[in-house]
DNA sequence: GCTGAAACGTCGGAGCT
DNA sequence: AGCTCCGACGTTTCAGC
């Protein structure tokens, strides 16, 4: 991880279909070169994928929340069995904390936001935080400090 | 927005490099149709770009935290400015609740995580949740249920 | 929405610095 | 480890229908 595989990484976080000439244009390298750096990163895990990134209100979506659920140990797997079947909730983390949980999930409206939220307290008490913005939106992930001379 | 369409996100959102031929084998369409498909999709901004996923933790990581904070209203486009500066914070969204704002950051180390979250809290009252895993990562959007026939 | 043809991009391999 | 050259193949783009 050189200071090459990391613009590489910026330029691919920014535009994920950056064909691998435009790539090897930007960064002075040839094509080949390229292509093999770019083949590494995706091997060694640090490329987990290429996504398209959709816009949820211009898909038909009205709503989206944060939720964080306390849920007691012994019902955790059926709950995530549940989230698994709810296609609104697009993430959900396992945290440290007062809360056990931490989803990210959209609504088509707000009567089933409410839907969703009677479906997923049944596991435990809920806090729900509705985006009204997002003043930062997903930037691209920076070299570390301490990695900056690594190879 | 109709099921192509549909069809043609969720081929996307799994798969951003995909390529217009492979996109038009699997929805039964030619080249061409596909790509002026697409093309509207992007200029209507449901489809907002296209991003590599980074692995944070082999990208050298170690750690990723949900922080929410209650920032006073002055306070807040000083705040705003202030993250603006930090690059380990991924992202940022102002929401309802007791919370002003709940971010998504990165840290290399845990003395790296305090250092944050001490120039963070200097806005307001902050809670912090690591996270242990994420047991459902992202998901792609689908249909919402009102927009099935939608035209 | 579909062809078809030209331009461009990608992916091998061989040989070299 | 990187570069170039090469050829074959796949992909994109643009015209015209």
């Amino acid at each position: 991880m050189d200071d090459l595989d990391w613009k590489l990484l910026a330029l691919l976080q920014c535009n994920g279909r950056m064909t691998y000439t435009e790539l090897a244009r930007q960064v002075g390298l040839s094509v080949p070169a390229v292509t093999e750096r770019v083949r590494r990163l995706e091997d060694a895990g640090v490329i987990e994928g290429y996504a398209a990134h959709i816009n949820a209100s211009a898909a038909g979506y009205v709503v989206t929340a944060l939720i964080a659920i306390t849920v007691q140990q012994p019902a955790k797997a059926k709950f995530l069995r549940l989230l698994e079947t709810i296609p609104e909730v697009l993430e959900c983390h396992h945290v440290t904390g007062a809360d056990s949980y931490i989803m990210r999930l959209v609504a088509a409206s707000m009567a089933d936001l409410e839907r969703l939220i009677g479906r997923i307290n049944l596991y435990g008490e809920t806090r729900t935080s509705i985006v009204m913005s997002t003043p930062l939106p997903a930037r691209p992930l920076q070299p570390p400090p301490t990695a900056a001379k690594r190879r």
